[in-house]
RNA sequence: GGCGGCGUAGCCAAGUGGCCAAGGCGGAGGUCUGCAAAACCUCUAUUCAGCGGUUCGAAUCCGCUCGCCGCCUCCA
């Protein structure tokens, strides 16, 4: 089907009756209506991580949050073509590979390793390429000489320098402005700089420093013309989205935007998103100040989930504070959800439910459910989708309670729980079991103890079976008595 | 100093001109239960940092004041 125009001045996209997603650009400073370039096709770009140390709270605040806006993208009918990078040549790379006496690239693989270890616990979805800077070396050469070649670059003693100057947009994204930010330059000018606000896209290799051959002596990239070099290789000289932290605005994206459209003469990134920053005790939490929190040790303690919940409770763009209680409210909150994946399984299980009146549950489920996806469209907005999200658990537990006491049939409710984890999949919600069973011997002796305790009860000899609930708990179990007898949650800890 | 942002209930957090100011956690009472647990129901901000102004109408717009934060340097 070939692409139709659109006549009466309709989105451009040529797909009809699309909602509009609105997406706060950083460039416009407004929420703009997102459309893609190129018809059904979304191409985005992400900064992702420098790998040299493991991932924090920050990281992973970034990582969901991209992987969320990737994933309403794909469930509002996109296919998006999603890229994430991984530097892994940089100054604090080499000096703990020193440090460690190994090389740069052993440092950058391991925790590359750890980085997607914890992202597939937290449930973000690798991205469609992750490419890594040292595979585009030649890349950026290449890229590097365009920019000679324009004369927006220049050579000085085998670094070579982007001259800002010569590129009058400068500052367009930051909403900084070059005479501003020449009076507040505050680190040493490098004299051999027309400017002090050239930045290096090449610099010369000093001993014991991984390099590569270039026109200009072995050396290695910049920091900023790894992200031009993949984001054009990768989708194009422009493209629809380019996201990143909000410390990532200045220098890195505004010298990304500098080094991309001087070189290729075309507008880079249509929108650019920023997410906003997590702060640890109202400061914000970086590797530098060695307030973080690593990803690895958190997930120890807390379920992915009851991670994602606090990390998408607060809107992208807002700051987030940590503190564990929140993840800890969050955990809480989302036995609520639990309940009802517990109920739905036994009752599937039990097999077909009866289809019939549903009291108008489902009636009610689908307005929440328009709730969720015009919180998602209005520039992704996780908290208001999130709180639709939890009154569809609370009409789906009164219902429940209908079916308990046999009021309503079982059909419905399992229809309102597939529509909730759907949902919920879009946040990555929900994916994955939340505990493990116990293991086979605990598994027996628990079972052994509730029979045991049914026994007791039965025999109304409270005493003994309130032990036996004691020795359950002690296990990991907790037990719960319904009409229906008695029941068990696998809890440890 | 320049640029950007924030201040909403005990805590977290949506809402950015007009139904009773979402939702979560916590708390109180109730239903159910042998007691619990879970769930459900009800309640928990006459008010949105403060002061002025615009408007028929403002948490939402404008001005000022106070407090807090980010970027301007490697950083998600």
């Amino acid at each position: 089907m070939a692409v139709r125009p659109s006549p009466g001045g309709s989105e451009g996209g040529g797909v009809p009756d699309r909602p509009v997603i609105r997406i706060y650009n950083t460039l416009t400073r407004s929420k703009d209506p997102f459309t893609p370039l190129a018809g059904d096709t979304v191409r985005m770009y992400v900064c992702g991580v420098t790998v040299y140390d493991r991932a924090h709270v920050g990281h992973a605040r970034s990582a969901v949050v991209f992987d969320v806006i990737r994933r309403h993208l794909a469930f509002r009918g996109y296919q998006v073509r999603f890229v994430k990078n991984f530097t892994d040549v940089d100054d604090k790379i080499i000096r703990r590979a020193n440090d460690e006496g190994v090389p740069a690239s052993a440092i950058s693989a391991r925790y590359i390793e750890e980085y997607r270890k914890d992202m597939a616990t937290l449930g973000v979805r690798p991205a469609d390429e992750e490419p890594k800077a040292t595979d585009h070396v030649p890349r950026m050469i290449g890229l590097i000489q365009r920019l000679l070649k324009v004369g927006m670059a220049y050579e000085a003693g085998g670094d070579v320098f982007f001259e800002v100057r010569k590129f009058p947009r400068y500052g367009k994204l930051s909403g900084k402005h070059l005479s501003e930010l020449l009076a507040g330059v505050r680190v040493e000018v490098d004299e051999r700089k027309h400017d002090p606000l050239d930045f290096v896209l090449w610099k010369a290799s000093k001993p014991g420093e991984p390099s590569w051959p270039s026109p200009w002596g072995p050396g290695r990239p910049g920091w900023h013309i790894e992200c031009s070099a993949m984001a054009i290789h990768y989708l194009g000289e422009s493209f629809d989205i380019h996201g990143g932290g909000e410390d990532l605005i200045f220098p890195h994206h505004e010298n990304e935007i500098a080094q991309s459209e001087g070189a290729t003469g075309r507008p880079f990134a249509r929108f650019w998103v920023h997410n906003g920053l997590a702060n640890l005790g109202s400061q914000k939490m970086s590797k530098s100040l060695g307030n973080t929190q690593t990803i690895h040790d958190l997930a120890r303690r807390h379920p992915p989930d009851a991670l994602r919940l606090y990390l998408l409770g607060t809107h992208y763009r807002h700051p987030l504070d940590f503190a564990e209680a929140r993840i800890e409210d969050a955990e809480r909150s989302l036995e609520r959800f639990d309940v009802l994946f517990e109920t739905a399984g036994r009752l599937a299980a039990r097999g077909a439910p009866a289809p019939g009146a549903d009291g108008g549950l489902l009636e009610a489920l689908a307005e929440l459910r328009t709730r969720v996806e015009t919180a998602l469209d209005d520039d992704f907005n996780t908290p208001r989708a999130l709180a639709a999200l939890f009154e569809m658990a609370s009409a789906l537990h009164a219902y429940r309670e209908a079916t308990d006491r046999g009021e309503r049939p079982g059909g419905p409710f399992l229809v309102g729980v597939g529509e909730l984890l759907a949902l919920g999949g879009v946040l990555g919600l929900f994916e994955k079991p939340r505990d493990a069973a116990p293991p086979p011997e605990v598994l027996a002796r628990i079972e052994a103890l509730v029979r045991a305790r049914d026994q007791a009860r039965a025999r109304r000899d409270w005493k003994a079976a309130d032990q036996l609930r004691g020795e359950l708990q002690a296990l990991g179990a907790t037990t719960e008595d319904t009409p229906q007898g008695t029941r068990w949650k696998w809890a440890p800890r």
